[in-house]
DNA sequence: CGCATTTGACCCGCGC
DNA sequence: GCGCGGGTCAAATGCG
């Protein structure tokens, strides 16, 4: 069954060791490297993870920080070019994301970035932005809106309460033409945790699992239960390192976190200040979704001290860090500057939501 | 009883 | 044209 996986298995080793980050930034041609052979050279274990998470389209973006979780980096994340962060990454590479590889609407759909977390406590975020005529597209008529729960075409809209259609209405159907739904900005979360669990603050339905090629770890697919919010999440486990997990998430809520009502913590002072009604207007919504949460939760929930150690079941913040479940530690960590992006982001972000848009989300 | 998970079936795009 | 791999749906099942 699996022919061309061994390739990939080369690489797999350890390399926890040392700092060593790849970085991607181009657009990958369209058959990506999983099968032809690895149109860059990559070292090793980067490929590992980005075959994972399909690095076609989207960036990647790994954050090294080591003791110092999310608070550091947030402070560095500030600049643009950050400093070098504390760790021997090469600060260029972080140049480039953010002014190469994110502002790019047009050109190619697909560029990234990855950085491996060599440490044990590092994590890596990847954000993939895609098409760029999707507007067309839409203009169209054809999915009105994917976001919020038109999800045919591409996935899987069968109908059966009305059977209009004759036989083929096994899963999908075909409902216009092509199209090949599934453009949406999606960015993952590389975190180092033994527990399989993390409570980001929304409420997930598991809708699928499936085993992963070259890993002995199943990947799982979820669903936001919110009504109306299409937000899908990916999460499945290093083939390389075990302890890593890998969620990916899809799309954006358009909904509050249900956590975080008051109550649970207590952490949410005021959190939204900035963010909250500013301008999200550009990357806020975009990839950025990441970036943005980030901010307000490390801000609001300091997590750095927890973040890194082991965290207590209903220790959940509202925030879109992982906390774990029931016990096991988890690190994670952002990238400095990766989704400033804007452009073609907001033609993405629907936001037809009577909030004021997603103030946090996973 | 309602809801989340489990699990097999199925579809689709793509490479060969 | 077929087979593979990735992704989704839906029925059944389990759990609170
Ligand atoms: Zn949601």
């Amino acid at each position: 069954m699996e022919r061309k996986d061994h390739q990939h298995n080369l690489y797999q080793q350890q390399h926890l060791d040392y700092p060593s980050m790849a970085l991607f930034s181009d657009e990958i041609p369209t058959s990506l490297a999983g099968g032809g052979g690895g149109p860059f050279d990559l070292p090793f274990d980067q490929k590992g993870f980005m075959d994972l998470l399909g690095f076609q389209d989207h960036y990647h973006f790994a954050a090294p920080s080591p003791s110092s979780s999310l608070f550091d980096l947030l402070g560095q994340l500030q600049p643009p070019p950050p400093a070098p962060l504390q760790m021997e990454v090469p600060s260029s590479l972080w140049q480039n994301q953010p002014g190469t590889a994110v502002p790019s609407p047009v050109p190619a759909d697909s560029s990234e970035v990855v950085n491996n977390p060599a440490t044990p406590n590092s994590s890596s975020v990847s954000c993939s932005s895609n098409d760029r005529d999707r507007a067309a597209d839409k203009a169209m008529g054809d999915d009105e809106d994917e976001d919020g729960e038109g999800r045919r075409g591409g996935e899987g809209g069968r109908d059966e309460e009305e059977e209009e259609e004759d036989k083929t209405k096994k899963q999908l159907k075909p409902k216009k033409k092509n199209q090949k739904r599934q453009r949406q900005p999606r960015f993952a979360f590389m975190t180092k945790s033994e527990v399989d669990h993390l409570d980001d603050g929304y409420r997930w339905r598991k809708y699928g699992q499936k085993a992963v090629k070259n890993s002995p770890h199943p990947r799982s697919y979820y669903r936001c239960t919110t009504a109306g919010c299409g937000v899908k999440k990916r999460v499945e486990r290093s083939s390389d390192d075990p302890s890593i997990v890998v969620t990916t998430y899809e799309g954006q809520h358009t909904h509050p976190s249900p956590v975080m009502q008051r109550g649970s913590i207590g952490i949410m002072p005021a959190t939204s200040t900035s963010y909250g009604s500013a301008t999200h207007s550009s990357a806020l919504l975009s990839l950025p979704t990441s970036q943005n949460h980030f901010h307000s939760y490390m801000y609001r929930s300091s997590p750095s001290p927890s973040l890194i150690g082991n965290v207590s079941p209903n220790a959940s913040f509202s925030s879109a860090f992982p906390s774990l479940h029931q016990d096991g530690r988890f690190e994670t960590s952002f990238p400095p500057s990766l989704l400033t992006d804007h452009g073609l982001l907001q033609d993405m972000v629907p936001l037809p939501a009577p909030f004021p848009k997603e103030p946090k989300e996973e």
